[in-house]
DNA sequence: CAAAATATACAACGCTCGTTGTAATTTGGC
DNA sequence: GCCAAATTACAACGAGCGTTGTATATTTTG
């Protein structure tokens, strides 16, 4: 779909054609468009302007129309994310190097601040993902479904093995579910910040931000830590 | 707007003309629709078919059309919905009536269930919640101040002092903020819940719903417990 | 440069939708 | 049953949008 990738330079001609690719010039139109409008109230023509390019060339790449761009879309920023989000993880988290005790709270905070930095860096992503919840009566289950397991079905399983790996060093207690840890991690970090921000409208000054997070995360130790 | 409360019966007619005031069923038709649908996709004639009135009424009723309709629904669905919710909040956390120690989980526990019910009681309100989530950008913010202030931030306000008379009382530790004891008590009631019923798509069986919660609860009370 | 692939401009079709005007019809109060 | 208010049916306008076909232009490849 997005393949940017290896295809056969032998005989067919490369994708990259223009200055940049019109592919992913429109991809990248289409996840700005979709994240600000939603599916309805995007139109083609928008999305053709902002990619610099025409709506016949939009219907050459994806011959399904809107609701093909709009799935394509759907899986390619959330991969996008996906990837960063767990880059983070495995960063401040990492099941093989398990954070000294002391070094824990630190290190947890470190990765809900760098969450709560993609939120803002990939702004439109999470405006589109909250069209998708929005519309998710709208979007067949299958695509629904596909979309979850490309991203944050996954992200939900590393942080919970993140968080069962904790538990076994007797970092912190899971209390018989590392998976619903991992969902409570993730609400006390980011809820209040979505909340106050008018979900991203009008973003917070970062040190009120900081404060938000850091005390979700300690009431995430004090929930879950398992000396005090 | 509603007002189908105590206007003068003396010289004009009461508005209640057929079986049901017209009024009232286009606003909950429009509840509906735009619940369903969101502001984009909902038209005229389909919440005029629900309503089971003709366009022009709808016109007649609401001159500022579909945008004055839209707001005014906003504030209704939001201010049915806060009262129900303020109703289950006294009925288990009275101030006045402080509970006793050993009852403490078992009132929270209460709350978070009859606020989990309200979520499929009304579905209707927080898919359109939902809607507005998704829509922020493009609604003036005056009309989504107007919203939360008629909603959800007098529910969070009230919850506060909620919390907040709980730790006067010694019975959990607010932790300098009754504000943000509050917020992470909704996220961890409600969170997972939405996430995993896919926002009310697919609604989780009561049993696992109520596991969900009691665990959110639990959570909350190894947070901001004041003894354990 | 020539050929082939790709992108564009342009026009057009069909459909949906918000909105308004008007005349006819129904409804409820007296 | 009469009157006034409310409701309806109906037609129409105008705008926006998704989509397609076609002919032309542009770019890449050989």
């Amino acid at each position: 779909m997005t393949g940017t990738g290896s295809e056969g330079k032998t005989r067919t001609a490369p994708p990259r054609r223009g200055r940049v690719d019109k592919a992913t010039a429109i991809v990248q139109a289409a996840c700005e468009v979709f994240g600000r409008d939603g599916y309805s109230r995007a139109s083609i023509d928008t999305i053709a302007a902002e990619a610099g390019a025409s709506t016949r060339t939009i219907y050459n790449h994806f011959p399904g129309g809107k609701e093909e761009l709009f799935r394509s879309i759907m899986q390619w920023s959330s991969e996008r994310v996906r990837d960063e989000q767990l880059a983070q993880l495995r960063r401040y988290l990492d099941p093989e190097r398990p954070p000294h005790p002391d070094d824990l709270e630190r290190d947890l905070l470190a990765l809900a601040r760098a969450w709560v930095g993609l939120m803002t860096d990939f702004r439109n992503h999470f405006s589109l993902v909250r069209h998708i919840y929005a519309e998710a009566g709208h979007i067949p289950a299958e695509v629904l479904d596909a979309w979850q397991e490309a991203g944050p079905r996954v992200v939900g399983r590393e942080v919970a093995s993140a968080m069962a790996a904790l538990g076994d060093r007797g970092l912190i207690d899971v209390h018989d579910s590392p998976a619903q840890a991992a969902v409570h991690f993730m609400a006390l970090i980011c809820t209040e910040i979505t909340q106050r921000s008018y979900w991203g409208v009008s973003p917070l000054p970062p040190e009120e931000a900081d404060r938000l997070t850091s005390a979700g995360v300690r009431a995430f130790l004090r929930a879950y830590g398992s000396s005090g």
